[in-house]
DNA sequence: CGATCTGTCTACCATATGGTAAGTGACCGG
DNA sequence: CCGGTCACTTACCATATGGTAGACAGATCG
């Protein structure tokens, strides 16, 4: 994989690959999604795409490999920085709702992989355990510190994630629902639906 | 469009082309099911399916149709028969897991349209838009009435709709989460969220 | 300077895909 | 019995796709 870069230098070849490969397999799908349109878009040939990635299945893979680690790192940040209470709480959902803004690719992804099913979504999954693992432990411990509703962490796990795609992949849904996805919309609704979250977990005391 | 069939009758093969693709589509993606593959799974030829529907659109329109008016026939139906209070919310919530529980593709063709855009999903949405219309008056009555919190019900709608997605399309999702997916789980689960919902709308009073 | 390696390209291939054209057998009204 | 329609087939086609083979230019190094 190649390395993470830093805020000035030019992307390398095959990190310009990847990053149009997970806006690309997030968007349109990874059955929608061609080498050669791929290839185009960055002003290249296919045939870079296959000299970096040896096939399209070794590309995915590596896209799942970097988008894992990049939720990995933006939680683990979220998790470690968090204070107490529901405060807590909030803080960690309001870093995985922020990412799902700044980087709605990573979360078409999740329901990519999830719809491309084993093997390539197994290793995703595989990779993103151990982050889940952490989030239910976090969430089991303000349980036990009093400060949420007794649930299953996983549970609420579930609920959170299925919110955080609901409301950041469903552009047309929410089109329907009358009114246009914009940026400012997106962040009011942010706010309501942690509300929501909010009364449903929050202890009686709070 | 070939009209709905009873109990006993054994499909015609539009209608079993229609049924196929509806699953494919929603379960493979659009770009994911080929006309080949489809006819196969059907013992005809591709050909036959070009025959009924002359391009894979048309035949994408034709589930899309077919798929609205299933989805606002039980919706229509769970409205007209509620009761009052949260027993009404919760029945017409619940009429909605049961139809995810029972015709999963169609939360799955739901998905894809998303994932689609226009134009397909344009004229999904369209198809549905007196649906979303319909349950957000019936929300909207349920808080004049007093029966749950004051929410933009349209919101109250996405949430909804984005846990039942979250909850039966996502099953890699569910198997990090350390559930192997089962029907009694599935239920279980469902239970759960309704709780979850519940208390996030529910009027203090109740 | 010459050999080698690295990154990208041109040329090509086998296969799969959506779609067209035309044929075939069964049924049906006259 | 016969012409026509219906449902479906075989035969075919143009294009797009993932992938291979090999050429070529520039940097690197002895």
């Amino acid at each position: 994989m190649p390395s993470r870069r830093g805020p000035g230098e030019e992307p390398t070849t095959p990190e310009r690959i990847l990053d149009a490969a997970l806006a690309s397999f997030a968007g349109r799908g990874y059955d929608g999604t061609s080498l050669d349109a791929l290839a185009s878009g960055l002003a290249i040939r296919k045939q870079t795409i296959l000299y970096w990635f040896p096939s399209k299945e070794v590309l995915l893979e590596a896209v799942t490999d970097r988008s894992a680690a990049e939720l990995s790192d933006v939680l683990e940040t979220a998790l470690v920085e968090a204070g107490s209470g529901w405060g807590r709480i909030e803080a960690v959902v309001r870093s995985v709702f922020r990412l799902a803004v700044r980087r709605p690719e990573l979360i078409g992804l999740v329901r990519e992989m999830s719809r491309i099913g084993p093997p390539a979504a197994t290793r995703f999954v595989a990779d993103l355990e151990p982050l889940v693992a952490r989030a239910s432990a976090f969430l089991e411990a303000e349980m036990d510190a009093g400060h949420m509703r007794r649930h299953q962490p996983r549970l609420l796990l579930l609920a959170i994630y299925s919110t955080v795609i609901g409301m950041l992949t469903e552009v047309e849904v929410l089109r329907v629902f009358g009114e246009e996805p914009t940026a400012r919309s997106l962040v009011r609704r942010r706010a309501e639906i942690l509300d929501l979250l909010r009364s449903a977990l929050l202890t009686e005391g709070d």
